[in-house]
DNA sequence: GTGTGCGTCAACGCATGCATTGATGCGTGC
DNA sequence: GCACGCATCAATGCATGCGTTGACGCACAC
């Protein structure tokens, strides 16, 4: 089924909206470009209706805002956005971690959330906030896909991908986030350990605190929007 | 701006998707049924274009499923599914019961709240179960956008949407919902208090008591599939 | 100089044509 | 009798044409 679908040629829609997507989260197409159905189709070698198609996914995404006669818009993340965006991830993170700990998987299956981890200690070590970030997200993504519940993983990927670009640009504002580091191992340990009482409480805390400070840094840096 | 948005014709597509999600939540379109592109479209007197945007939008809306050269299927809902659904329902109605308590708006902004409360007492005054669920969804949609996160309230919208056919079903199987009626009274009151913990916990208990029994009235009564 | 009204044209929403694709059923070979 | 393969064709994905709409600029009146 899976195979299926991948060995399948995508579709040309499939296609610009990957193709737009990650432009979006690469920062290639800045908060505020706009863009014509007919530019992107020009410029994505395809006609307008699977652009269109593409341009209508990425608004559902919350990544751009589409207005008749003015195109897509790539959505600016302010610090208000930020804010909703954090009380989004503080509700169902915890909740990923605690259904996590409660299914008891075996370790195997629990590889990608272990290699995160290590992966952000030797970044760590290195003092390599790229390295980190990329294994920050490999984490929380292992978490939402492991925790067993579809639509909480899509809702939480959802506002991840909103904020990735305002992740990445204080990525090197910050201190290096060892502690973060930490509570992240601190929480996995939970998650094998089966005690999901702990799992949902140290990442409940461990997403208040680094969304406090992420907003914080995001205030007290001046920058409006991302 | 919203009046501009009302005043102009809504589009093909807009009138589509519309009369499609009705459809499905009202149950004209019983889950398993399948439609063609072609089909939908003579039936709403459009061309296949509008018809295929919509068709996509309810698939992102979590209420059909769209397979090549089997047109959409309405999607069920099964016993899983609801637990999957009152998780996520159970991490983000909470928050937004905080959220909104945070807010401290005037009591005027609250009318919503209140009178599906006093609509939800009379209903079980009269034992009209029908008046009652229409009013429990007036406070859960109005609590979701008061609560001032707009991405908290369409993720709540969207799952609730998804499940809607499963509690209109069950409606008539539950005994009268009468404590469940007070708990939201007592939220309210939290909420107006400006106590935004012990609105959370309220309201988190609520979740996980009704969701609980939904859940088991579901499994009880040997529903695969709603 | 400013505000208003109208004309123009670009962008879009929708309809439709066409090529592609994969599901279905039949025939053939084992 | 069963399985495999091929032909057929329905449904789709995409391209494109067309009519509509509203944004923008210009002219004219005040």
């Amino acid at each position: 089924m899976a195979d299926a679908l991948r060995t399948s040629r995508p579709t040309a829609a499939e296609v610009a909206y990957q193709r737009l997507r990650t432009m979006i989260l690469d920062n290639h197409l800045p908060p505020g470009a706009q863009w014509l159905e007919a530019e992107l189709a020009l410029e994505l070698g395809l006609s307008r209706t699977p652009v269109r198609e593409a341009m209508l996914r990425l608004q559902q995404d919350g990544l751009v805002s589409v207005t008749p006669r003015h195109g897509m818009r790539v959505a600016a993340i302010s610090p208000a956005d930020m804010r909703d965006i954090y009380d989004v991830l503080e509700s169902l993170e915890p909740k990923a971690a605690e259904l996590l700990a409660r299914r008891n998987l075996p370790e195997a299956d629990l590889a990608p959330l272990l290699s995160a981890c290590d992966a952000m200690e030797t970044a760590i070590a290195r003092q390599d906030r790229a390295a980190w970030a990329q294994a920050d997200e490999g984490f929380h993504r292992g978490l939402a896909e492991l925790c067993g519940n579809r639509r909480l993983a899509a809702m939480v990927m959802q506002v991840w991908d909103q904020s990735h670009r305002a992740r990445m640009f204080t990525l090197n504002m910050r201190p290096l986030p060892e502690r973060s580091t930490a509570e992240h191992r601190a929480t996995l340990d939970a998650i094998r350990a089966g005690d999901a009482e702990s799992a949902r409480e140290m990442y409940r805390r461990h997403r208040q605190r680094g969304g406090a400070e992420l907003i914080a840094l995001i205030e007290r840096s001046g920058l409006a929007w991302l």
